[in-house]
DNA sequence: CGCTTGACAAGACTAGCAGTCTCGGCAACC
DNA sequence: GGTTGCCGAGACTGCTAGTCTTGTCAAGCG
């Protein structure tokens, strides 16, 4: 994008490949582990980055170094976590079956024990930081995206009312699933999930 | 009850009904308006202290003397508006009017624009400070209670399935109302009330 | 080998905020 | 006029995010 500029050769990353000392890799994943054990076992109270340094036996500029603020290396570490739990979903034909499937599997990974309370205390922390507030939404967006795809689907088969809200229903499926995950007065369990995709459903099916 | 012990009477507040200067009630209002006008434009920002007790010309101690803790503060102030907002709901004999209604006037007590980002603020607040999200839940429990009330009406009159989940209905209203609310990424209008209340009638109907 | 570059650990430092403490003053009642 | 307790002002502690400094160490270059 800047071939019109004749100094973008020279910081072109190829024009000068590297010099000096290099990046220490075993550091790097020394501080998403760390952030990663420490978010596992927070449940909910922050996590500060001096802790993260410190138990990751490493220097807080470094940490600064690599990621631009406290929320960025917890979604990071998250992130890294989460990305071996995606899952793609089974199309089995039947909207309620896919539907009841997706929450279920939401509901489960969000769950997990490693993962239950790290994402508390991201979700936490992003209530005051918006910049990882920012970074959360193009987080959740990948599995919003899939589920409005899953009903879509459903809606061309017949299965849900054409003038259905599918932002609506994408939005009563997360909403409920934020406030329980977070408030935690109710289970987010198969029964719960059942029930749920049995509303949406039922409740938007053709008229 | 502490009528077994001898001491109950002397520290009973009639036995020695006050000395000392007396409660300055001029400050305290002084507090809970500067702490609304805050909260109002605010627009998710922290509210300080400090902010609070120098716009209502009062020292940081009269704050703490009156309420433990910021987040009591702010909850008391934004209470103090929203006592006032409280309606009872009409009984139509409609389950789905009823709702439609209920969910209206929610989505649009929240986002009156003094009460908007008030309510935000103290949301995102509380994300942080436990003892406020406390507070926050007493706070909620009231309209939570109206609203499965308003459900159990329905059920008996035969509107919902005998065996309909009425938290879960009451979860799916306040967790679509939340997310919405605080990602502000999708309308809180009439129509989203309107096909909400589809939604959870047709879906949850006798079977 | 010696030089330059840049990553590194350690930790001092700034800035902002919640909540506490101290002080001198003032109002109410004895 | 003395005691009690509220008042405004502001210093102070403790905690945390993020920056800056210092001295060191590793990687390539000549």
């Amino acid at each position: 994008m800047s071939e019109t500029d004749p100094r973008a050769a020279e910081q072109a990353p190829s024009a000068r490949p590297h010099t000096g000392r290099r990046r220490n890799e075993a550091a790097h994943r020394a501080i998403l582990d760390a952030a990663l054990h420490l978010l596992a076992d927070s449940d909910g109270t922050p996590v500060t980055i001096d802790a993260i340094a410190r138990t990751a036996g490493v220097g807080k500029q470094t940490v600064y170094r690599w990621w631009p603020s406290k929320g960025a290396v917890l979604l990071d570490a998250l992130t890294d976590r989460a990305d071996r739990d995606v899952s793609d979903q089974p199309d089995t034909g039947s909207l309620r079956t896919d539907l009841r499937a997706f929450i279920e599997t939401t509901f489960d990974a969000a769950q997990r024990s490693t993962t239950a309370s790290a994402l508390r205390t991201v979700v936490r922390e992003a209530a005051r930081d918006p910049h990882l507030a920012e970074l959360m939404q193009t987080f959740t967006a990948t599995r919003r995206t899939a589920l409005h795809e899953l009903l879509a689907r459903g809606r061309e088969r017949g299965e849900l009312d054409g003038g259905a809200d599918l932002d609506l229903i994408v939005d009563q499926v997360y909403g409920l699933f934020w406030y329980r995950f977070l408030l935690g007065h109710a289970p987010l369990d198969a029964a719960a999930a059942e029930r749920l995709a049995a509303t949406l459903t039922e409740g938007n099916r053709v008229s």
